[in-house]
DNA sequence: TTGCAAAACGGACCCACGGTCCATATCTTT
DNA sequence: AAAGATATGGACCGTGGGTCCGTTTTGCAA
């Protein structure tokens, strides 16, 4: 696990710039995969070897600055007001959360989908950010009378922001921002619902 | 595009040879990235470059091998007895879709995975047997009354059956086939109950 | 049959990219 | 200031997808 803080003040100051370096990369629009950890170095003004040593590997390059760039939300989420926040009736936190992870797809695309598809060994189920991301969905859809298997609601709720698939629908199919928020929205409402019964009706 | 049909017979058997090899391979568990392109040349007992020329890339592989054994479903669906097949009541058939979705993900878990993210370039929803699934689900469920939105809905209901989410569920968190099944089953249900109001009612 | 062009073969080869190595440079500490 | 510790960077490596091309197979026709 190669990712351990160094307190020379050169480390840090390298890393900061790789951050910063690959930050821009990703916001200038490209498919991400032709972004290169050589081009990262090289637009850092490093060589691939400080950039490996300070991040591991590519994953762990994209983790940080996905991390970096998700600080305010999770923060808004963790101590912010309604109707992210705590203290806000489930319902529409549930709605605001996914609202929320909608938005910053839409405006992290690129990175977002880099990150999905780091793939080589690991789904993207395992990192972490996503575990956080579910468990707090999983919690607040637990607050919800009548709703049942919230696990796997949670889950079923997060894959309808998967970063390609928003992607494709924000790209390739042209669908407005706005709409589209309305229809997760519109989506989520549905689910939430207290609908007739919910568990049972499985025939076979 | 490098993918017609050649009427010689050395091209025909090595061709089968060649799904024949790789679907073995892809059923005989292990992560699909460590499959490559040589081992099931190998493995058919042929040349890379006849490989590449049947197939064009590995997409093209994949791709092949995908319809081959999605081909019972899809007659299934097309022109078989309900549940699945047609004229059936929209409700039903589109629990039935998504349950043979999910069951088709589960049975061939490593093929599925190694298709989704062979994405290079392309999403995979920009594959044409994603659009096939998308444009028939859309198609059911504008029969059904009061639903809005049946293009974003097609879309995530078939994100709930991601491959790398039912493989997460059912390799990294051990949850049985059936029960699976069933959580499916009842987000579906929730998704196409009438609620009160659909739409509608977005605070912000 | 045999002759011959068209098509397919296969495996050596190429190259891009993630990742490692290590001689050298930079820091920090006393 | 000297030495031990730590970081640097770019040459280098392995892997795997994809290509090339001299050789072989096939199918048609004479």
């Amino acid at each position: 696990m190669p990712e351990r803080q160094s307190s020379r003040k050169d480390a840090i100051r390298n890393r900061e710039a790789v951050l910063a370096a690959a930050d821009a990369l990703f916001s200038r629009r490209a498919s991400p995969e032709d972004i290169t950890m050589a081009d990262v170095a090289a637009a850092a003004g490093v060589g691939k070897g400080t950039l490996f040593r300070a991040f591991g590997d590519r994953a762990g390059l994209l983790r940080a600055l996905y991390e970096a760039r998700l600080e305010p939300v999770r923060e808004a989420v963790e101590t912010g007001p309604p109707p992210l926040g705590p203290g806000t009736p489930p319902q529409d936190r549930v709605r605001a959360l996914l609202d929320a992870v909608l938005c910053f797809k839409l405006d992290n695309g690129p990175l977002a989908l880099a990150l999905e598809d780091s793939g080589s060994d690991s789904s993207p189920y395992r990192a972490d950010h996503y575990e956080r991301w579910h468990g707090l969905l999983r919690a607040v859809l637990e607050q919800i009378p009548g709703l049942t298997d919230s696990d796997f609601t949670a889950h079923a709720l997060l894959a309808a922001t998967r970063a390609d698939l928003v992607e494709h629908l924000a790209g390739e199919r042209g669908i407005p921002r706005e709409r589209m928020r309305e229809q997760l929205a519109g989506f989520v409402a549905k689910v939430l619902a207290p609908g007739p019964r919910p568990g049972g009706t499985v025939d076979e």
